[in-house]
DNA sequence: TCCATATTTCAATTACTCATGAAGTCTTGA
DNA sequence: TCAAGACTTCATGAGTAATTGAAATATGGA
């Protein structure tokens, strides 16, 4: 990720109303949640909500589908893995105090996504 | 670390000129780099370099101390490490998608920073 | 076709962030 | 104690972000 769009996630995480919006869809997995639904959940004005989704998309860290009348919207774990992985090793050069703040996190990212991979014949990580 | 001081923090970091701030005093240790030092490389003028690391500071992602009549200005590893755990542990709930995407940043993490992590299968996706 | 539901867009307003330059504080050395 | 250096604080103005409510745009069903 580039130094300019990790500024644009940041910039669209650096909101409460929106790192709600985020914490619930991540929450909520791939099937993600309809616009209403999370409007009711969070108790924001149809317009207000959209403002903020858009904001999100923008940046590549949700996405949306159209179903029926409802658009769906879900988490992109690709985008905010990419502003962590910018902070960790573009920002902060992968500095071992960082690291080491965020080792727990860490350390369960390396066992849950690497560890299951039993060999390394042309398999890839598994997502 | 809470979400009001991951949101402070967030905020700090949206910023471009915060950005390369953190960036540079990340890359100069804890000896860090007197103000005036920092304006020189960066090209800001003095108010509106103080006006960042106010920010940056307030958001506990920097710290000071005075030496004469220099203020040295050096990087909180444990703030930046305090957001990213934040954003990966609180709001993704380890989500394993977000964490596959920033794998090779955590996978440094844990051998710099943890004991060990049983996995010898090698070739890991780098992603 | 007409209506109801779901969501987005628009315009106006308010609130906030950032840059600038002048003035102020702290510290050191003459 | 005075002057200079190194920063910070303050006041101002420009630009940007966020909220609101009304109007507009899809979509599906009677």
């Amino acid at each position: 990720m580039e130094r300019q769009q990790a500024l644009i996630a940041l910039q669209a995480l650096a909101n409460a109303a929106r790192l709600d919006l985020l914490r619930l869809l991540m929450a909520k997995g791939k099937a993600g949640l309809a616009a209403g639904e999370i409007g009711q959940c969070l108790g924001h004005s149809p317009s207000r909500l959209s403002f903020h989704l858009n904001q999100l998309e923008q940046a590549g860290l949700i996405q949306s589908r159209r179903d029926s009348r409802n658009v769906f919207y879900s988490a992109d774990p690709a985008g905010l893995g990419g502003v962590l992985s910018y902070l960790l090793n573009d920002c902060c050069m992968d500095h071992p105090e960082v690291i080491a703040c965020c080792a727990g996190a860490a350390r369960r990212a390396v066992q849950v996504s690497l560890d299951p991979v039993p060999d390394e014949s042309g398999g890839m990580a598994a997502p």
